[in-house]
DNA sequence: CTGAAAGCGCTAACAC
DNA sequence: GTGTTAGCGCTTTCAG
């Protein structure tokens, strides 16, 4: 391996200037800088960032710190766009990324623990579960951190506009002509209690009566088969509602095949509208209409807002993102 | 932060008895290692990565390298899964991921230079184009490598059974009744090719004369976008095939849109089969017959025969993983 | 069983 | 402008 010393050894200058060199002092000679770069050109050689780390304190890695209650894993397309999208600025902005796990080295350790042995600047959180015990140490650690789909008074956190998504949604169900209007949770999650929120403001603000019946908690995990099940559990109630706006795309695709498998059409016997606009969702049959949340920003802006915070700059954010109603096929006006 | 001479001064020992004791050297007497370990306990030490690696230039890390060319990276199944797989039995076996761009720092590098300088023990990489230049500047080199749905006699590979694959689609369709039977084509990758020549071998072998017209080359990113324009391309021939074996889903998918767009009926004017079985096409109508590989087994072997390869194992390995028909409705018989 | 000494590759005071 | 020196936290001979 090439280090600083061999360059320097080869120029006759010192490892001191070499290093000022590769790191842009102004204090360096023109000619003495030109030396230097073509002796590391000739050498080949490429600094080392663990040793680089060990001395500055700084790694230029951000930890990537995600758990999809699923087990998709980045599989789940809010994920893998959130990540994806904040990769991008991450890396323009000279950072690396690093999945952060619980355990490391075969040894049970925290979340917090594997950041700083890893020695990362900070750490991009997207969990679900906020009672988490090892997610509320890092919380209260002085890592910077930002979260995604969270509320907290500690971190920066971003989200995307749920209680003004939920709004669109019923309110759209409404100008239709919906007025029994169900709606399929999310679980016990930020964006499902914030989209049940916004789910039940609207129906006050429209003055409709919200049917108990009508209100299901999906599971935390927004799979498909929980938006199978709670459609299922839907069509037993007595009433039936016209129009179910649920708080995923998976959610809506599950109820759409239990509605499917009973015979029922969509729109026809039932409007649809989801929550995400997932890539699959207008390729769907009837396409769904659904609120889209772009997941990419959400990473972009994850992303502007830690490195800011690693790079000094005080007080935390609280970013809430524009949602959008796409409106396809699986709604019909009554 | 807490060092081993912190636990060294505490404890009366040497910093050379601590760091034994952390690396599990069987020369310390329990007592000794009790006594340590309980003072690492009550000072909080966590160790630091970056010294560790300076000292035994192994990072425990592995970098992931991935080009996708849609430019929706981590939100193409394919990607995503190999990658959980790999991320699985990775983190199991003690290693961090981190994601290996072609810039680091401001800085144009190459992908072999970026993992140089983070000091990676290896790379799994998953790149469509194998012509790229940092590529094979990374396949000259001596670092460990696996490459995914690719071809070396340097590195180790793994890839689905893509010819096998390709076999069973056609023979299905033939079987079927279809003997007009298209192909559209996953551009000049190597699953593409592979498939294309499967797709041409099962032809052969059926005695059925492959029509130029019928076999469409998509383009090299696998997108519906290009599923829809083969398909369109395939209409305009002269003799219209029954059938059309597409070498990804969302080519299939694709091709699907652009049948539905012309009122036709899929399995009815047209068979559908495609490849991958990404999660939606089991929810599309018609749902999608197709030839399954397995993205998680694939990631999963990749980071086996990695692992093994850092770990000192000798010589390269090819693995092709088995692949599955799945079939679903979008294929009728004639 | 334990420890002294050297060194991994780099940067940061500080002096010249 | 340039160089000397010390040190980041850890491991590794090697000696005792």
């Amino acid at each position: 391996m090439i280090t600083i010393y061999d360059i320097a050894k080869k120029t006759g200058f010192s490892p001191t200037t070499v290093s000022k060199v590769f790191n842009d002092y102004s204090d360096v000679s023109a000619k003495t800088r030109r030396k230097i770069l073509e002796a590391a050109e000739q050498l080949g050689y490429l600094p080392n960032a663990h040793a680089r780390t060990l001395t500055t304190k700084r790694s230029w890695t951000i930890g990537v710190l995600y758990v999809e209650p699923s087990g998709a894993g980045i599989l789940h397309p809010y994920f893998a766009g959130v990540i994806e999208g904040f990769k991008q600025v991450a890396t323009a902005r000279g950072y690396d990324l690093m999945f952060i796990s619980k355990d490391i080295g075969g040894k049970k350790r925290s979340y917090l623990e594997h950041c700083k042995i890893r020695g990362v600047d900070g750490i991009v959180v997207i969990l679900p579960d906020y009672a988490d015990p090892y997610f509320l140490e890092l919380l209260d650690s002085s890592i910077p951190c930002v979260l995604l789909d969270q509320e907290s008074e500690l971190k920066s956190t971003v989200c995307s506009d749920n209680l003004e998504g939920s709004l669109r949604a019923v309110e759209y169900l409404y100008r239709l002509g919906h007025r029994k209007i169900a709606h399929i949770g999310g679980g016990d999650t930020f964006s499902g209690n914030r989209r049940l929120q916004g789910y039940m403001q609207a129906m006050e603000k429209l003055g409709l009566p919200v049917n108990p019946e009508h209100v299901i908690q999906g599971s935390f995990d927004y799979t498909v088969e929980s938006g199978r099940a709670a459609m299922e559990q839907l069509l037993r109630a007595g009433e039936r509602p016209t129009a179910v706006f649920a708080a995923g795309d998976n959610l809506a695709l599950g109820a759409m095949m239990a509605l499917k498998e009973r015979g029922m059409k969509v729109p026809g016997d039932m409007s649809v509208v989801g929550f995400d606009d997932i890539e699959m969702a207008k390729y769907l049959t009837p396409s769904l209409t659904t609120v889209r949340q772009d997941t990419y920003a959400l990473g972009n802006r994850a992303a502007d807002m830690l490195i800011y915070t690693i790079e000094g700059g005080e007080g935390i954010r609280t970013d809430i993102l524009p949602v959008e109603l796409v409106i396809r096929e699986s709604c019909r006006s009554l």
